[in-house]
Order: C-alpha cells, then sequence, then structure tokens
DNA sequence: AGCACGCCGACT
DNA sequence: GTCGGCGTGCTC
C-alpha cells in the first residue's frame, strides 16, 4: 500500500518519464506499487504501473486514477529501480519496459470503435446511400465489433477519415472508445467430483454410467481428463450434476506446457573440478554480488554445477533463475532441471502458448515455485529474494532480443545480480569475448572445467580444403569424397551422423540464365530461396514467395538456375549418396509445425535415423549420444558477413557443433570443409581452442575500436521511400554533430559513422539507413543518444520510424 | 500511441 | 473564399 494521496505512473505508452496521479482516500491502502491502475491520459484511458507513492504534486492537477486493475503487484517493489535502470540504459519508456517484462496480455487501453445506428440500419435497408457509405456500414455490420482503425485500413478509398466523419454527422454511425483487454486470461477448469445424489433420480445411460464410474474411481477428474476417456462428456456432466451424482467445480489451473513428464534424479556426487568450482562461488557469496564466467569444455558437466549452486539457493530459502538460449522446447539442460527439481521449477519459454506463459508467471508471482528456467524473458522473473542467477551458453545470440526493447537478457542478468546482491554465474565452453575481456580485467572472475566428464576425449577434427575440389563435377563439390568415405564408415558401424549447413531450402542463389541477375525478393533487398519442399522460392525476411516456374522479373525468361545450396539440397543428395541410410532434416522448416521438433528429436534419440541433416538448431543444447560423426559443409559461410563479429560467431558455432560428436561411449569425428583453412578462426574452431581465437581476435577488435573495447549505439531508421528515409537519416546525424561540437572536448571520444545505407537496403518495402555511434565511454554515449532524442527537430516523420539499438548484435 | 491544434493547397 | 490535407506538440 501506498498511504500517500499521489502515486507516480509508468504508462503502457511510449513516452519516458512517469506521470502523477491522484488516488481516492479509500484506495490508497489498496494501491501498491507494481500493480496496475486504469489511468485517463489526454481524452482517453489507459493502463498504466503504479511506481511509488508521492506526497505531494506541484505545478500541475493530478487526475484521478480511475481503477485499480490487480489485487496484487504484478512484480516486486525491488524491481523497479531494475526497470528504471533498463529505461535509461536502453533508452526506452518505462512503461514499455515493463511491458515487455511481463507476459503479454496486461493492457488495456479504450480503442475508439464504429457502430451502426438505428437511422444507419435503415438507411442501408432502404437504399439511396453513397458506394462508400454502403461500404463502410455493410464493413462494421459483418463483424461483431468494429474498430476505427480495422475500417480505415480495410479502405482503399484515400478520404476514409473525412466519409468516416461526414457519417457521424448524419448519425449513421457513432464512434466511441471502448475498453479493450488483450491477449489471455487465466485458466479456470471444471473438475468432476462424485456427488451423494442417487442414481434413481435421472435416467442412466451407458455413457453416463461410464462417466459415474470413471468420477468415483479417480475421485476427481478434470473435464479435460474425462473427455480423453468419454469425447462426448462436457455435453453428460450437465444433467449429472443437476442429479446430484456429480459435483462441478471451477479451479485455475496451470497448463502444463512440458508435455511428457521427465523421471525424477538424484544428485551425483560432483567430480573435483566442479566441486571446487561450486565451493568456490558459495564462499563468496556472502560477499553478495559477484559476476563469474565459468568456462568449460563441451560435456565437463556445467549444468550439474548450475544445479548445484541452484539447490544451494533453495535450501537457503532464495529464489533462483537459469537462463538458457532460444532453442526448441526440451533442450537438455531443461529436462534436467525439470528432473531434478521438479515441481519447485517454472519454465518461461517463446514456444509456450500465451496463456500457458501466463500460467508460469503466475506460479512465479504467487511464489508458488523458487525456480524459474527460461528463455531470455526469465531474466525478469518477478522473484524478491534472489540467491543465485545463471546464463547458460552465455555467448548465445538468442539472448539479444532484436524488437522493441532491444535488450540482451545476459547483461541484464548480471545487471539484475547487481541490484539483487547475488552471484551471477555465465557459462559457455566458447566464452563471448565481451565477457572473456571482462575476465582479462578482473571484472569476473574465471572459473575453469577443463575435462570432460568420464574422460571422453574431444572429438578429433580435419580439416578438409575446399578449394581443391573447385573442379570437381556433381556432389563431389558439396560432400567430397573424404566427407562421404567418412559417412559410410559411420553407417556401416551402426552409428549416427550429422551433417550440418547454416542455411536452410534448397537453393540458395538462383539466377536468371538469360540476363544474369539472381531473383530477388519483390520487398526485400535479398535473393530468394527455391524450396523444393513447398515448390516455391521463398524470401527468407519477408516471407514472400513466386511459384516454382516464375519467370525472370527482369527479363521474363522462364530459365532461372539454381544456384547455391541449402539444407534441402544437402538432404537430397545424401538421399542419393547413402540410400540405406534413414535421413532426418532439421532446420526451421521441417520443423514449423507443433510437435515436429519433439518428433525428430525423439527419432535422434532413439536411433530411428542414422543421418541427421540440419541448421544451427542442431548445434544447441542437445546431448545425441549416439553421434560419432559431424560433418561441417561450409565452415566458411557466416564468416564474411558485413558484421565485426562475424568471426566470433563462426569460432563459436563451429567449436558448439563440433562438440556434438562423441558424447557417448565412442570418441567422435569432425570434419570440417572450408575454403580458408588457414584463416585464424578456422584453425582456432579445428583445435577447439578458444583462448588461441581470443589471443587473436581481441587485437584486432582493439585496433578498430570494436566491443568490448568501444561500446555503441546503432540508430536504424526505416521508411517507405529512400529519400524520406534519407533526409531523416541526414537530420539525425546534423543533430548528433551539433550536440556533440556543444561537449567540445568530449567530441575526440565519440565517433559517428554514417548516415549509410543498410548492407539490407530494403526489408518488407522498408528502406533502411543506419547511423553508429561508438565511445569507449558508455555514459558519454548514452547521454548523447538520450539529448538527441529529445531534441525537437528528432521527433519522427510519419511514415519513418527511428529505433535505439545500445549495443547492437547485427550490423545489418 | 493517439489526438487536437494549426498552417497551406484544390475545390464548391 | 472554405474544406480537409497533414506536420507538430502534448498528454499528470
Amino acid at each position: 500500500m501506498i498511504q500517500t494521496p499521489y502515486i507516480s505512473v509508468a504508462v503502457m505508452l511510449p513516452i519516458m518519464k512517469p506521470y502523477t496521479y491522484s488516488v481516492p482516500d479509500h484506495l490508497q491502502a489498496v494501491c501498491s506499487p507494481g500493480m496496475r491502475v486504469l489511468v485517463p491520459f489526454q481524452n482517453r484511458r489507459v493502463t498504466g504501473f503504479v511506481l511509488a507513492g508521492q506526497k505531494s504534486c506541484e505545478g500541475f492537477t493530478a487526475k484521478k486514477i480511475l481503477d485499480i486493475l490487480d489485487d496484487h503487484p504484478l512484480f516486486p517493489e525491488s524491481e523497479i529501480s531494475f526497470f528504471k535502470w533498463i529505461s535509461d540504459y536502453y533508452i526506452h519508456p518505462l512503461g514499455d519496459v515493463i511491458k515487455a517484462a511481463l507476459p503479454s496480455g496486461f493492457d488495456r487501453h479504450d480503442v475508439s470503435c464504429v457502430f451502426v445506428t438505428k437511422k444507419g440500419q435503415d438507411s442501408l435497408n432502404k437504399g439511396g446511400l453513397s458506394p462508400g457509405e454502403t461500404q463502410v456500414l455493410k464493413f462494421v455490420l459483418q463483424r461483431e465489433s468494429c474498430t476505427l482503425k480495422q475500417v480505415v485500413k480495410a479502405s482503399a478509398n484515400a478520404t476514409i477519415n473525412a466519409l468516416i466523419r461526414r457519417m457521424e454527422k448524419e448519425d449513421l454511425i457513432t464512434v466511441s472508445a471502448v475498453l479493450k483487454k488483450d491477449g489471455a486470461t487465466i485458466k479456470k477448469e471444471k473438475f468432476i467430483l462424485p456427488g451423494h445424489g442417487q442414481k434413481t433420480a435421472i435416467h442412466m445411460s451407458k455413457k453416463r454410467e461410464k462417466l459415474l464410474l470413471l468420477v468415483k474411481e479417480k475421485k476427481e477428474i478434470s473435464l479435460t481428463g474425462l473427455k480423453v476417456h468419454i469425447p462426448t462428456a462436457p455435453a453428460l456432466i450437465k444433467p449429472l450434476a443437476e442429479a446430484g451424482l456429480i459435483k462441478i467445480i471451477h479451479r485455475q489451473v496451470f497448463r502444463d506446457p512440458l508435455g511428457d513428464p521427465v523421471e525424477p534424479d538424484t544428485p551425483p556426487t560432483l567430480t573435483a573440478q566442479q566441486a571446487a568450482v561450486v565451493k568456490r562461488v558459495l564462499d563468496q557469496s556472502g560477499q553478495g554480488f559477484s559476476p563469474y564466467l565459468l568456462s568449460g569444455i563441451t560435456g565437463s558437466g556445467k549444468t550439474e554445477v548450475y544445479m548445484s549452486l541452484v539447490w544451494d539457493a533453495v535450501e537457503k530459502g532464495k529464489n533462483a533463475i537459469v537462463l538458457v538460449p532460444e532453442i526448441s522446447l526440451i533442450s537438455q539442460t531443461e529436462r534436467r532441471f525439470r528432473a531434478r527439481f521438479g515441481e519447485k521449477i517454472a519454465v518461461i519459454h517463446s514456444s509456450l502458448s500465451k496463456g500457458e506463459l501466463l500460467d508460469q508467471w503466475r506460479k512465479i508471482a504467487l511464489k508458488k515455485v523458487q525456480i524459474v528456467i527460461g528463455a531470455r524473458s526469465a531474466v525478469f522473473a518477478p522473484f524478491e529474494n534472489i540467491g543465485v542467477i545463471i546464463v547458460d551458453e552465455e555467448h548465445d545470440t538468442s539472448y539479444k532480443q532484436e524488437t522493441g526493447l532491444r535488450y540482451n537478457a545476459r547483461d541484464l542478468a548480471v545487471v539484475r545480480g547487481k541490484f539483487n546482491g547475488c552471484p551471477v554465474i555465465l557459462g559457455s565452453a566458447t566464452p563471448s569475448v565481451q565477457s572473456y575481456q571482462n575476465v582479462v580485467l578482473k571484472r569476473f572472475e574465471e572459473l575453469k572445467l577443463e575435462t570432460r566428464i568420464n574422460q571422453h576425449p574431444l572429438p578429433k577434427i580435419t580439416l578438409v580444403d575446399l578449394k581443391k575440389y573447385k573442379d570437381a563435377q556433381g556432389s563431389d563439390r558439396i560432400i567430397t569424397p573424404q566427407l562421404s568415405k567418412e559417412i559410410r564408415h559411420c553407417l556401416d558401424k551402426g552409428n549416427q551422423a550429422l551433417i550440418f549447413l547454416n542455411r536452410r531450402g534448397f537453393a540458395t542463389f538462383p539466377v536468371c540464365r538469360d540476363c544474369g541477375k539472381s531473383l530477388s525478393c519483390k520487398y526485400c533487398d535479398v535473393t530468394m530461396t527455391l524450396h523444393k519442399g513447398k515448390n516455391v522460392y521463398q524470401c527468407h525476411f519477408c516471407g514472400y514467395d513466386r511459384p516454382v516456374n516464375t519467370r525472370c522479373p527482369e527479363c521474363n525468361s522462364p530459365k532461372i538456375r539454381p544456384l547455391g545450396f541449402g539444407t534441402e539440397k544437402v538432404e537430397s543428395m545424401m538421399k542419393a549418396m547413402f540410400p540405406d541410410a534413414r535421413l532426418v532434416r532439421m532446420d526451421q522448416d521441417s520443423t514449423s509445425r507443433k510437435g515436429a521438433t519433439i518428433k525428430i528429436l525423439k527419432s535422434i534419440r532413439n536411433r530411428n535415423v542414422d543421418i541427421i541433416v540440419g541448421t544451427q538448431m542442431l548445434a544447441k543444447g542437445h546431448d545425441f549420444p549416439s553421434i560419432t560423426l559431424v560433418g561441417i559443409i561450409c565452415a566458411d559461410l557466416s564468416l564474411s558477413l558485413p558484421d565485426f563479429r562475424a568471426g566470433e560467431r563462426t569460432f563459436q558455432l563451429l567449436a558448439q557443433v563440433a562438440g556434438r560428436a562423441g558424447r557417448g561411449d565412442t570418441p567422435g569425428k569432425v570434419i570440417m570443409q572450408t575454403y580458408n583453412p588457414e584463416h585464424f578462426i578456422i584453425e582456432a574452431a579445428g583445435k577447439q581452442d578458444f583462448f588461441e581465437f581470443f589471443q587473436n581476435e581481441a587485437p584486432f577488435r582493439k585496433a578498430l575500436m570494436y566491443p568490448p573495447f568501444s561500446r555503441m549505439i546503432q540508430l536504424k531508421i526505416s521508411g517507405n521511400t529512400t529519400e524520406k528515409v534519407k533526409a531523416y537519416a541526414v537530420n539525425v546525424a546534423t543533430v548528433l554533430n551539433t550536440l556533440l561540437e556543444t561537449k567540445e572536448n568530449q567530441q575526440a571520444s565519440v565517433q559517428i559513422l554514417g548516415p549509410i545505407e543498410a548492407p539490407i537496403q530494403k526489408i518488407s518495402s522498408q528502406f533502411r539507413w543506419q547511423i553508429l555511434i561508438k565511445s569507449p565511454s558508455s555514459a558519454l554515449l548514452n547521454r548523447l543518444v538520450t539529448e538527441m532524442m529529445d531534441h525537437p527537430k528528432i521527433t519522427p516523420r510519419s511514415g519513418i520510424r527511428l529505433t535505439v539499438d545500445v549495443d547492437p548484435y547485427l550490423l545489418m
């Protein structure tokens, strides 16, 4: 409760500053920080988050809040300072930060809705209205409720707004504000219990008898559970309940997103190394915040260390957050945590439905669990007393959110640890350059696990120089004889082979035979990919597709040559080369159907397949003990991307893929095909030597003043015409330079690069420009951009979007 | 974000 | 001369 007449509120709108509202006396005891309030804002109602109580308000008259929308806070008060920090650091509206930290569905605000009046209905029946008016009325009547936006969007008429105003004047329609809620609600389900009624009360059909028997047997059963046995159960229960034979109760259920249950396990004895690492963290845990980088080669038992630390936190009555990369629903790490901690754990994952996510969230908020494991948004888990935060595979790019609030969950984990005064463990076999630099600078303490559990040796890696096969014909060019020989060998022994190629589709570079132009997307500045499975050329950015028999958009020639290769092509080549092998392909296309991923993973685990062809999806988080051979079709694919981190990502990816081999008892082998066998990244990846990679990469970053030797903010400007976008980008750069000049001596330490056209000039018909700002000082950089955003000249014009990306990942 | 206020072009 | 386009600014 706040016990003050005023509160400061962060409204759910793109506005940086909080607003003050007054709270009526009788609500002051109920209203608490972390709750939502419905507030009047200009001439409509919006949702806001209560940040704190306020004793007075000066300079303006505060409006009264309209309603309190929650019985309990959605997040603890202690998290608010964390949210404020995020808002400042990422230069993002506070209300939007909090919104991003919560499951969707908490926003309520007024929406303009269009209603047809009695007169409008009559006029439509009588006729005599203009075609435009008739169209609008019909459109609105077609649906249950119709927003003004829908009408405007559906209409091709340029003067639709004028038309609507006219129609309102003529009393054909009314436009009024309706409070809309969005998203999921708490799920309540019907549970059936046996009652005390007499069977003589109603006629007992066979089905009714069966239902009653089931209920009696189970003592209590959900309607969903009942439906499995008796599909018509929903219709049967009502009369039975009326006769008193059964009782129906409504109770909140937690939707179980976990699918198949895992067997509980017991903690094994830690190895000496694991125990030492755990001891080190626990010994220092009394000191509050302490960040660690746990570097351990693949298969060295990092997960066991995590579980041990989480166990300790739980024992002490504290909570634990475990972040894992965004991968398929059932990562190995997640399964193991569930096996160990069972009911104590909540799972937050993007593949959950909105409702499932909300349930998991409420489990945390209602203190029903002490542990959360999940992808990046789990860093916002509404825990209060956090004992430890763990970030597994901290180098993984999926920790970076690339839309809306562009945060990095790994970085935020460290910040949250600082706010909560608890240890933070970042773990990886291939640490990010940034985290390792923090070790070098002694900001993080390094903890090492140097041997594989069970002493399994690391796989032997062989580099194959693809330049030697430049003139080879057919499949030899993509699958060299060395690789195919190894696959054959692996199959003969009854083992599994994993073939990795970080590109999906069949032909990734279709070129017109007549004019030589590549087939590009109508809406994006990228080449389309041929997908034989779907029989279309597809754009991987916007999803636009063309039929497989499409003609060249430039010269109308029907002859398009399918150059370039992706996983689909590799799969078909494998089929031809090894007709006896059972094949499965795992990429975005083959796993898009719900449940498909699990099915594929199960078939691999149960050894129902011999060759697995796939993209990086395969490289992450799965433990396939029967894989003894890993084939990397082209190791350099991601090396030439226009991004200073391309090398780092390539190294990590290759090392991770290679680490899939030989996790069982048989030693593994890796064949890495490459055009650049002498490149230091490929060499280091071949040796699985992170330190060698870092030693070579760091000087290069330093020379060019790239992170971690500087900080960057990227401004992305997009819009529907190049001219407008360019003009605005130039305008932004001018403002930045002006601000920089007024800061005199700071000029030297801030660099403004651009504006330049983005490497991908157009995505979904939006033209893109960018400005990159670099500085060794994060604070300086932040202040400059914050001032820029406040500048009156910056307010984006219509059709132009400006997004701020602090610590950007992809510079495309 | 959404909406009112206010300034310029093509129409009754 | 006005109507209504859209750029600009504000919301406790």
